[in-house]
RNA sequence: GCGCCUGUAGCUCAGCUGGAUAGAGCAACGGACUUCUAAUCCGUAGGUCAGAGGUUCGAAUCCUCUCAGGCGUGCCA
């Protein structure tokens, strides 16, 4: 509604300007607003403000002269001229009836925009090491990095999910050696098992796993041997684990990127060697530096060391690189807020590779602290004291996890408590957007079987549905594209999970004061009909967070 | 020291990228079920948008400074 506004606005624009009653040399942006208020009507422009310097007349001068010109439109109720010089339009019910109907006649694709057809788009996410099972702040990555995923496939960007995996470093031989003293003290060997390894049970449950399968044959192979060939087993057990909860907690990755692969094809050499070519690196000391302070970081980073081995940043070059020669035009990493320190250089990679450092997003997520009873939770993976995601989605659900992950603004911290988040009733939002969804589609049951359905809504009569509570809800029904736009183009699915809440209070409100099921047969079709567009709307909003959408509750 | 993020109701947080009288949920208080699911709704109360300047028709939002908190500042990953 708001973009048929805009465009009716434009073209009366032009035709001040073309009789001479306007005479800007341009028009600027044109920006439609719903008043926060209800008596300064559906919708609300301050055009006429950010024309009057260049008119040089009085704003309400310049609304007045634009409102003339909106006499033969046939959209409005009636159009104001208020405050310092905002105009506000009344739509006619009928106007809103129509646009209703745009909701069912989307169905399933209702909320889908086509603002990023024709670009590609992969969105990195999770990307844990695969030294430990994920946990819960894993959980906010995934939730988000997914959402995002979804949200920006309904804006019409065609869309990837990747997943890098850090299968090079030294945390691989950390695991390696963790993994081979259990083994070993598993064989009846006492040994001191370092602080610096990696102290969870799960490592003991790996080690058991390689006692049944191997005996004691790798009791007295030299122990390099042994942790590099623990190091790949264990990693391959973790990251099937990992595989199988980020499946369970509904998320799919498209790709699975491993770290490694970029040294055996030679890509970090390559990248290296192609940004020496630029004049971006150069020697000091030994060991070779990127020059990330011609592109705004603090100070130069080290590429490869000086004892001859490539940092993690080495690989990060190669990784971003590869991926922009894959053909993306927009590269989304999610991180977790504690590497924000790497933005800057990242950036500045990205513009070493000629691009606009626009064309990288990078999602900070701030950490989740976790609750219990209100005792919070200490999170560790190396002291493994942690809470893992597969603990977290057992106890109160996938549905309830994912909302509650996606709640907040991904670079606020949130606070996550699991009493909360099991708890059925008005406190918990999860259940109450979704009751609402289940609501309707109880209603439907009951008015099938008085037979108040009809078989084919295109052509009921809307005109009575009026009251405050039926136009609140269509009004805000026809905002919902607009919201998973602004969404998208934003990397923000919290913009969903508000909106949601909001719709479902619109909703509950409604449902309060007006009876769907009654003797008046037209109006009962046009509230099932408005119903239906509310349960597809919460529906189709519900799927883009991965959440369910129950019908019975 | 330097850098990034945050500071909005008692608590947890929104605030559509500069609009009109700052919003919601919890918590508190008072109401509403012979009625389509009370897992709900309605009402009341609650504010120096951390503070001070600045920019302009207009600032929670933009710029500067101050204060408070978090994080980062490895030739770790």
């Amino acid at each position: 509604m708001k973009k048929l506004l805009r465009e009716r606005l434009g073209n009366c624009l032009e035709g001040c300007r073309t009789d001479g009653s306007l005479t800007s040399g341009r028009i600027p942006e044109i920006v439609i607003e719903v008043p926060a208020h209800a008596e300064h009507g559906d919708f609300a422009t301050n055009i006429a403000m950010l024309m009057a310097r260049e008119e040089k007349k009085a704003p309400r001068k310049i609304a007045e002269t634009i409102v003339s010109h909106l006499a033969g439109e046939d959209l409005f109720d009636r159009v104001e001229i208020a405050g310092p010089g905002f105009i506000n339009f009344f739509l006619r019910k009928d106007v809103w009836h129509e646009a209703l109907r745009a909701v069912a006649a989307a169905g399933d694709s209702y909320g889908r925009s086509l603002v990023g057809k024709g670009k590609r788009v992969q969105v990195e996410f999770v990307s844990a090491n695969p030294t430990g099972p994920l946990h819960i702040g894993h959980g906010r990555g995934a939730a988000t990095g997914d959402a995002v995923a979804s949200i920006l496939k309904a804006a019409g960007f065609e869309v990837v999910r990747e997943y890098y995996i850090n299968d090079a470093g030294n945390q691989m031989d950390t695991l390696g050696r963790s993994v081979h003293l259990r083994y070993l003290e598993l064989l009846g060997r006492s040994i001191e098992f370092p602080a610096d390894c990696y102290q969870g049970d799960y490592i003991r449950d790996i080690a058991r796993d390689l006692v049944t399968k191997f005996g004691s044959k790798y009791q007295d192979a030299p122990a390099e041997e042994a942790i590099k060939v623990f190091a790949k087993l264990g990693g391959d057990v973790i990251l099937d684990g990992i595989k199988r909860d980020l499946e369970d907690f509904g998320v799919v990755h498209d790709t699975w990127f491993s770290e490694q692969s970029l040294f055996d094809s030679g890509q970090v050499t390559k990248a290296i060697e192609s940004m020496r070519a630029k004049g971006l690196l150069y020697e000091h000391e030994d060991a070779l530096w990127f020059r990330t302070t011609d592109f705004g970081d603090d100070k130069d980073r080290v590429v490869v060391r000086g004892n001859g081995v490539t940092t993690y940043f080495a690989s990060d070059i190669a990784y971003h690189r590869e991926k922009f020669q894959r053909g993306f035009d927009w590269v989304v990493d999610v991180w977790g807020a504690d590497h924000h320190g790497y933005v800057p250089r990242l950036k500045a990679v990205v513009q070493g590779l000629g691009r606009d450092p626009g064309d990288l997003k990078i999602i900070l997520v701030q950490l989740v602290a976790l609750q219990r009873d209100g005792v919070p939770v200490a999170m560790s993976t190396r002291s493994g004291e942690f809470v893992t995601l597969k603990e977290v989605v057992d106890e109160v659900g996938r549905d309830a996890a994912r909302f509650f992950f996606l709640m907040r603004r991904s670079d606020s911290q949130l606070d996550f408590d699991l009493e909360l988040a099991k708890r059925e009733s008005t406190e918990n939002p999860v259940y109450y957007v979704q009751y609402a969804h289940a609501r309707i589609c109880s209603i439907f049951e009951n008015a099938e079987e008085k037979g108040l359905v009809p078989a084919d809504f295109a052509g009921i009569s809307l005109a009575k549905l009026e009251t405050a509570e039926e136009m609140a809800l269509i009004k805000f029904l026809d905002s919902f594209p607009e919201t998973v736009e602004g969404s998208a183009l934003n990397f923000e699915p919290h913009r969903i999970t508000y909106y949601l809440q909001e719709l479902a209070g619109l909703f509950h409100s409604f449902y309060n004061r007006n009876r769907v099921i009654g003797d008046d047969a037209e109006l009962s079709a046009a509230r099932l009909f408005l119903l239906k567009c509310t349960a597809q709307t919460l529906k189709n909003g519900l799927l883009l967070l991965g959440v369910s959408a129950p019908e019975r509750m």
